[in-house]
DNA sequence: TTATCAGTTTGTAATGATTACAAACTAAAA
DNA sequence: TTTTAGTTTGTAATCATTACAAACTGATAA
């Protein structure tokens, strides 16, 4: 066997295709929460006749299969997670990086949609992050 | 005198035009978060010579003149608010409408973020309403 | 009153992200 | 080898948003 990623992929029904074990590679190792245009240019190195469409596509499969998950933090940028447990994003107006933390839904809301079926929760924080303030 | 909402346009320092004036009545009388081309359609019929242009314009001044924000619960679907108090949001899948609840943001996160500084808070919930829920 | 001027509105053109689509390619099965 | 299903690629289409400049408005100054 000797590749986690594929097996990971097939596992969830995923045919683990080079572009297929690079995006998601990428889209676990890096930690900024990147757009379609940063993993299309991070991986244009290696795989030189990639195209952004299968960028577009692999992600939609990954999504579609819940082993990652797309953050539209803001209008007119959509940016890729592969930590899929449910967990909140700070985004800092500064240096635009984007933080996770860790959220406590339940206390937050109370009883308010105790009808309602929740399938999924997303919370969002925007402001100046720790290391932005100290440069101040 | 007489005009309320013009009023109110004045003393958050926006001149109170008709389509200004117009556009923001829409949002606030409207509960279910519309969005640009909903206000379009809806006030075309007052103002036929109303263009998509101020609509995008308008909204622009009020967000950044704090009497308005704009949720982006959705890729693609840009929402509007006039109630500004902070809330979350939650978006049924089968209807789409959008529901406001109450968030108690600060016991859902601790401390986790003490030395970021929190500007604006977000919370999406996505799911399954009430009323649809009761029809199945 | 008329002339001027800043701010507002409008329509059209440009932009840019995403999607649609069909041809080329790949790898496994028959 | 041939077939076939699935994958990748490049290009074209779509659609929301923005840029831009001309037309308009309403207030002020002469
Ligand atoms: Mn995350
Ligand atoms: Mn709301
Ligand atoms: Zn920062
Ligand atoms: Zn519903």
């Amino acid at each position: 066997m000797m590749n986690n990623v594929g097996d990971f992929l097939k596992t969830n029904g995923i045919k683990p295709s080079y572009q297929r074990i690079k995006i998601y590679e990428y889209l676990m190792n890096t930690k900024d929460h990147p757009t379609v245009e940063s993993i299309y240019s991070a991986l244009n190195g290696q795989i030189p006749t990639l195209s952004k469409t299968t960028v577009y596509n692999t992600l939609k499969i990954f999504i579609d299969k819940g082993i990652a998950m797309a953050i539209t933090i803001d209008d007119n940028e959509v940016r890729f997670d592969a930590f899929i447990d449910t967990h909140g994003h700070f985004k800092c107006q500064e240096c635009h990086r984007v933080y996770d933390f860790h959220v406590n839904f339940e206390g937050a809301i109370g009883d308010q949609l105790d009808d309602f079926q929740i399938l999924e929760q997303q919370m969002f924080f925007y402001g100046i992050c720790r290391s932005c303030n100290e440069k101040s």
